[in-house]
DNA sequence: ACCTGAACACCGTTCAAGT
DNA sequence: ACCTGAACACCGTTCAAGT
């Protein structure tokens, strides 16, 4: 449990004293920002975000626990500043509605997959993210979920959601993938009749975003085999 | 495309010429599997790697082109000796066993999950890995699917498995997380009642691996969405 | 043909000393 | 209170020189 910088800190009688700050929490996460924004997230190293900000390495560890946490509180800003969608009128609606935002939010700045799955990564959500989580849980239960099935299904839904977001933070731009003819190539038709016959076609099938269609099915599905219980 | 090791390599006309190797790529990949076995995934450097064999660490860029190339290669091994299930009679289940035996293969090795993302992935499988493709995509045409919507639910399906594993593999085994009373004390009863109500259950009801249902639910809601359209 | 040590270009983090 | 440079304990990878 640290500071969260909201709480007015309690001034030394005479005022301050010691060595004055020379940055703050803000300013490094603004810094960590840019860096990202500008050089892209393998840049944002502690050393180079200090030297971005005119400061030495070690001062970091005075504003921010380590590395993970700098990319947990700059995750936290972010969702924070999401807009929260107009929800729909059936609790089926809200999940999907709910579901889609959040993940379009996270799948636009695609360095957050690298922090998606840390521990208790739900948990260290402020408030206006977990809002999110409230709709989905919301949308179950009105559903007729109990609260148990509404967890679960929330719990499901991230795991499609986190790994779509994964797997596509890692698939390259690219034309076709280098070795794909070695691929199909290296396919027996007699085993693999149904493997060899889309080959050609996967990669185009594969590529386009089919996330809000898919988490359609998914909800529903989970949603139906929660009344059926 | 390189040189998988089951092509007999031509021999100099008098025999081997040249320096003798040390090492092999058979054996650095079992090197590598021992380190991970005992030390954890963590300890697997080239460095340490090449400490374990006896040899230089540049020796290894000899015999594998990179460490995302050995982990490819090693998980493309382990797979390789994966049993494959036998089918059950229905399309549908066939898919359901397919999955789940894919899936828990590499939820026993969670190291597996660091591999799991990088592009073309399933591009690099070998045949008896591709085999588990093969039966997702032929159950699903069995069961009335069309060979493009086959490979948009096999991608699906591997969105939420890759995500399951990858969201476990990072959950650390932990009594109660160090800071979930904060957590729940950070809460607004009014503005997220449902999260509120379920704070106290939710490590509870998230813990227990559900997998096979979930998986289920998500197979059920692919292939009801597929064959409404 | 294959192996090697040295070197390059980095990391995150700790810690004692300074202001 | 806060900042700092030096240092620790590492990484993956390249490359020229060796056998």
């Amino acid at each position: 449990m640290h500071d969260d910088g909201t709480m007015p800190r309690p001034l030394a009688p005479q005022g301050r004293t010691g060595r004055p700050p020379v940055t703050s929490r803000a300013q490094i996460l603004a810094g960590a920002r840019q860096l990202i924004d500008r050089d892209g997230w393998e840049q944002l190293t502690i050393r180079k975000l200090a030297a971005e900000l005119g400061v030495g390495p070690t001062t970091l560890y005075h504003h921010v626990r380590d590395k993970e946490d700098l990319l947990l509180l700059l995750i936290t800003a972010y969702l924070d500043q999401v807009p929260h969608p107009e929800l729909p009128s059936t609790p089926r609606d809200r999940i999907v509605t709910a579901a889609i935002a959040i993940h379009d939010s996270l799948a636009a700045w695609p360095w957050t997959a690298e922090v998606l799955t840390v521990d208790g990564f739900i948990a260290r959500l402020n408030e206006s993210a977990l809002w999110f989580v409230e709709a989905i849980l919301a949308g179950a239960v009105d559903h007729g979920c109990t609260p148990q099935q509404a967890v679960l299904i929330f719990r499901n839904m991230w795991y499609y959601a986190a790994g779509e977001i994964l797997v596509r933070a890692r698939t390259k731009e690219r034309a076709t993938p280098p070795d794909f003819d070695a691929f199909f190539s290296r396919l027996d038709e007699s085993n693999l009749p149904q493997l060899t016959a889309v080959a050609h076609e996967w990669d185009a099938w594969v590529r386009p975003d089919t996330f809000a269609q898919g988490i359609e099915a998914v909800v529903d599905g989970l949603l139906a085999q929660a009344l059926a219980t």
